[in-house]
DNA sequence: ATTATCTATAGATCTATAGATAATGC
DNA sequence: ATTATCTATAGATCTATAGATAATGC
């Protein structure tokens, strides 16, 4: 039914996400200024005027690999265990806490090329800096979702602003995770991740 | 005395310095990747050829960067005052959560740099590379002594290496932090630094 | 003689396009 | 006729150097 079902069709999507793909991996190293089409033709293995053919320019092929990366984080990222009980309350908090982080530091790469994009913005261009304000928006919204079903509702009804305070806690302090990961070679990144959970938790009871 | 005092040596030493400001000014904003010569060439209002006699290559540029960034950051940061009373620490405690906060967020030119080149690793060349990690682990030194000097003894005496590991909190909460008010335009840094005193205040009691 | 700056340019790489070629859809 | 890929290249920008020029130091 689909137009989009020939050999030649798919085909030509096949080289578009490979497209995508090989620009990912290069721009979560390098950033936006030192990804250029000439890499990422040699690592998708395709000419430099394909990429030209699938994307308008650079910008909108990196509005595209934003798009794209964040689409797959976010169909992994879980939902927490909701606190059933009262009496139990500390324990799935403290749970929910390392499940939160472990969900995070599962696309590494997803938040690096965030990372590099946010501090690059005078060098992203105006198509994929959008996007990625875009994206960067709705994760927020994502973490905020997570804490009011983690947090205990009587402290949100005190407090009706410390889910967004704890979100927006939460990016940042991972994404100082993530830095501190990769200047040190990633081997402390489990350390960090546990004394981020321990944070979490610390500020979640304190103010809850 | 000095073999370097008269008008020609000074005039290039300032050179060299404005040269070093204009790449720094460029790097914190676009990395190492997007800082050209070029461009350096026109902030500083120096032809590029100028640049080439003062530094071998941009690598060494750089490298002189870092250091010189460090050397003012390090300057500007100040100690913590020292727990006298049993009865008041914790507010002393509390007070220089926001000092140390307020220190680094005073300068923060020198960490976008270092977040920059944290990010950027494979693109930064083997000198600037070097340079940027022992001056890494110096900062991370540096807090650790604020943290050694900022918290009770017995505290510390009953867990040795959490001056350490609070160190390595603040340096990856900062730059978290950093990274935020970037991408959010800047206007709720202080907000997000009041968050990190908060943590920085609950792990130290929770773990004192 | 040394130090610093300038003009000019080599050679590599960058973004982007033109236009030929080949495979599919109708 | 449309979709996708290829070769080839234009024109800008990039790192770096050669070599002339001018100001200081001795």
């Amino acid at each position: 039914m689909s137009p989009k079902t020939g050999r030649r069709s798919r085909q030509g999507l096949e080289s578009r996400l490979r497209i995508i793909e090989a620009t990912f991996e290069i721009a979560a190293e390098l950033g936006y200024a030192g990804t250029s089409i000439g890499k990422v033709s040699e690592r998708s293995g395709l000419p430099a005027s394909s990429v030209y053919w699938h994307f308008a320019n650079k910008d909108e092929l990196f509005a595209e690999v934003i798009q794209h990366s964040f689409d797959e984080w976010n169909a992994s990222f879980a939902d927490p265990v909701p606190p059933a009980d009262q009496r139990e309350q500390p324990d799935i908090l403290r749970q929910n806490c390392r499940h939160l982080v472990a969900s995070i530091s599962s696309s590494p790469e997803f938040w690096r090329l965030g990372l590099m994009l946010a501090l690059e913005c005078q060098a992203v261009e105006p198509t994929a800096r959008r996007r990625f304000l875009e994206i960067r928006r709705v994760v927020l919204e994502r973490l905020a979702d997570f804490w009011r079903a983690a947090l205990p509702p009587p402290s949100q009804r005190q407090n009706p602003e410390l889910p967004g305070r704890l979100a927006r806690f939460t990016m940042a302090t991972s994404d100082g995770i993530f830095v501190a990961a990769q200047a040190e070679g990633g081997g402390d990144l489990e350390a960090l991740a546990e004394l981020l959970a321990d944070s979490l938790e610390a500020l979640a009871c304190r103010h809850g």
